[in-house]
Parts: C-alpha cells; structure tokens; sequence
RNA sequence: GGGGGAGUCGCAUAGCGGCAAUUGCAACAGACUGUAAAUCUGUCCUCUUCGGAGUUCAGUGGUUCGAGUCCACUCUCCCCCA
C-alpha cells in the first residue's frame, strides 16, 4: 500500500491524493460507507460500485467474528469473497463496540471481554486476537484495537484510556509483524489517537501515533459527545503531528459539513452511518440541506430529487450523480407505507451525495481553490428544507 | 312485533363509584456521527405565562359528597325469533 499526495489547497491544509492498494486505488478526500457486518444496509454491491461508485467500504472485526465467525469467512477465502466486493475493505477493531456497548463488556489490561449481544456468551478481544481475526476477514486496511473513550469524560479517565490504548497498540504491532496475510494482498495496519478533548492528550497521543504509524493514520474518540467546535480544534491539532506522507482517518465521522470542516483541516478519509442509518430514518441530504422526506409537506411535491440535487454548483456533476426519476412525493409515500424500497432509495441517494461530496472536494483542492469553495457549501449543507 | 347485546378523545380497545380517562394503530414533529437502529423520543379534547385552567365518555333527567361506571326514558347500531 502506498499513499501519493498530489496536492494541498492554496488556502486551507485541504490534500488531496490517492491511495494505491492490492485491490485498486482510492482518491481522497473519501468517505467510506460503513458495512458493518458485510453488508452496506439496504445497499446492493452492484448500486454501492456502479451508483454510489464507493471506492471502499468498512466491516467490523467484533460483528462479523460473531456472526458469521472465522470458520465461514477463512473457509469463504475472506471477506472481500464472501460478499462479493473486488474493492478495498477496512475494517473497525472492535474498539468502537468498547464505546457503543460499554453496558456489555469489561476492560483489562489484558483486553476487553464482550458479553455477545446476540446470545450473551463471553468472548475476549485482546489486541493480538483482534490483529488474527482481522487477518482472516483480510481487511486491506486493519484498525489497532482501541478503546474509544466517551466524549464527556474526566480528564484522569481520558489518560488512563489513552495509555492502554497506546500498550495495546504496541502488541497490535507486534502481532501484526509476526503474522501474515492469508489470501495473498497486501494489509496495512492504522493506529489510531486517542485523548478525548484535552488537547495535551491528544498531542501526546498523535506523537505516541506518529512515530509508530507506517502506512497511515487514524484520529478516533471524536463525535461522541463533545461539542462540534472541540472535535475541529482535536482534529486541527492532530493533523499538525500525523505524518503528512500517510493518510489521515478521522473515524466516525460525521455530517457533509464535518466532512468539509475537516477536510480542511487535513482529515482524507471518512466513515460514519450517517447517510446510511439516517437514510432509513427518512432524511435526505442533499447540496441544499437536509430534508426529512417522512414530513407532511412532501406529500404533494412532485418535483424530481434531482431537482434538488441539480442546483448544486457544478450542474455537470450534479447531473450526472443523481440520476434519479423518483420524486420527492413518492419517496414520502414510500417511507410512510413503510415499503422497503424506501430505505434502499434514501440509502443510495444519501451514499451518492457523500461520494460526490468527497470527490467534489477533490476538485477543488486540485484547482486550489478548495477552501473558497468550502465556505460557499457550509450555510447550504447545515440548512434544513 | 318479541327477545338479547352495544354506543369512550380519527379508528380499534381498557375502564365495573374517586378519571382528562388504558393500550395499539393512525396522525404531527424531533433525534440519529468507527451501526445491538427499516430504530428511538415527544405531542396527540380546548386554552395555557407549562404551575395549571376549562369542557368531556350517544342524549336528557335522576341516585350519590362524588357518575364513563348505578337507575329511568329517548336516540342510534348489531344479533336472534316472528
């Protein structure tokens, strides 16, 4: 794997580049829909490469070894086989599950023991573990197992979990130098910083981070609950430190205009849930705003979502990513019967705005005129139609 | 014509002397950031300065300190027998 950096915009720290791997280049800035357990939700892989065009896409270590556990996917030659993607997969450590399901677990030095959510039996993850599993999933990207620390808390808290976090990465090196990839493409390990909002923490962590990353990097405990502005300045501050000849991933992450915002700040890769899960729940982004298709003024507007969509500025690539006849007072009816259709529509739609976002950005950081640009989508993008 | 049953906030339901009244659906909003989410939350008689206030349980009258609940009559609907 190899990051070449091709350019940084003249008036913000915006990069763009291309991510080179066994299984094809990504161009960054992107954004990485999240499959959690081997499936984008509600998206086919045909409509995630030929619609959304999604360069790579995430799995999750903790969900995918439950279910459908290491036998299928060794036995399937791996995930990219197993569900049929020819494309980069990177997968989440488990880390994030030490966050998300914190009522079901318990941390030790040793690692951190899951009580499954699916039949309650007990399984510990320890950073060597998680390093094995993620080699049978065969993730082209594997993420150091963290522990993703809550946005609220105390500062002796905050240190504690970042210096675990930094001796876990350490065996996660270890044991990711003595094992192998098992389906003959290359994987990368991304450590990953910690610090919560204390930004000597976080200094301390990206330096913990820098001198050991090798192929790229990751800024992660950021969107769970601390106020917008601390996540920027986090991630302003962690850009500064991270090598600038790796690519930076801010995990989690987040709303179009957290994308731009940090973007600009350095960030060129992405994940979040967000176009997916809110997708489901009915909300729409789009260049104008974000619409929330289940409400009562939808019900008798028969203009196109292209419509929407195809002011954005530049109307040639509008045009031609989102191609879509459906109108918006279709959509409605959809969500409000409750069809499945609904969730698949909402899903693609929000995906391809996301893609195009990212690979809008890319232009402009390309013309050098990325943070002008910038400036022009904020008020768009934060606004609710 | 005779006998039996039933009418509760859009619909469906609970309620058996202390009730602005249960639950579900529908409706109207909101939330969602490395996915235990096609999920969750709120509002849902009227007004409100969110403390309350005012009108309600087919209708009218009555019993009672107090009635959606008990009694009488009226109206409407359903079932059975002619």
């Amino acid at each position: 794997m190899s990051f070449e950096l091709q350019a940084t915009d003249r008036g913000s720290r915006a990069r763009a580049g291309v991510l080179h791997t066994d299984h094809g280049d990504i161009p960054t800035p992107i954004f990485m829909p999240v499959g959690t357990v081997g499936s984008v939700k509600a998206v086919h892989q045909h409509e995630l490469r030929n619609d959304i065009d999604a360069r790579i896409i995430l799995g999750n270590t903790y969900h995918l070894y439950l279910r459908p556990g290491l036998d299928i996917l060794r036995t399937a030659g791996g995930l990219h086989r197993f569900i049929g993607w020819e494309r980069p997969i990177l997968t989440d450590s488990g880390g994030f599950q030490v966050f998300s399901l914190a009522d079901n677990r318990k941390i030790k030095e040793e690692g951190c023991t899951f009580r499954s959510h699916i039949d309650g039996s007990k399984h510990l993850f320890t950073p060597e573990r998680v390093m094995d599993i993620q080699r049978v999933i065969g993730a082209d990207i594997m993420m150091a197992f963290d522990e993703c620390c809550p946005g609220d808390a105390d500062r002796r808290y905050a240190q504690k979990s970042m210096e675990l976090t930094h001796r876990w990465l350490d065996r996660c090196i270890t044991q990711f130098n003595n094992t192998e990839p098992l389906y003959g493409h290359h994987q990368a390990l991304f450590p990953i910083v910690q610090g919560c909002q204390y930004a000597d923490l976080r200094r301390r962590s990206a330096e913990y981070i820098a001198e050991r990353a090798t192929e790229g990097c990751a800024i992660g405990g950021l969107a769970v609950g601390e106020p917008t502005e601390v996540m920027y300045e986090m991630v302003s501050l962690c850009c500064d430190i991270l090598p600038k000849d790796q690519p930076r991933y801010l995990m989690g992450v987040g709303t179009p205009a957290n994308l731009l915002e940090s973007i600009e700040r350095g960030v060129d890769m992405f994940d979040c849930v967000m176009p997916t899960r809110n997708g489901r729940n009915g909300m729409i982004f789009t260049p104008h705003g974000t619409i929330n298709i289940k409400n009562k003024k939808w019900e008798t507007c028969f203009d196109c979502v292209d419509t929407l969509n195809g002011e954005c500025d530049n109307e040639e690539d509008a045009t031609s990513t989102f191609p879509t006849p459906y109108t918006l007072a279709y959509l409605h009816h959809l969500m409000r019967a409750e069809e499945i259709l609904a969730l698949q529509i909402c899903s693609i739609l929000n995906l391809r705005f996301y893609l195009w976002l990212v690979r809008t950005a890319r232009k402009q950081i390309l013309a050098g005129t990325y943070a002008n640009w910038k400036q022009r989508m904020l008020p768009n993008l934060m606004r609710r139609i």
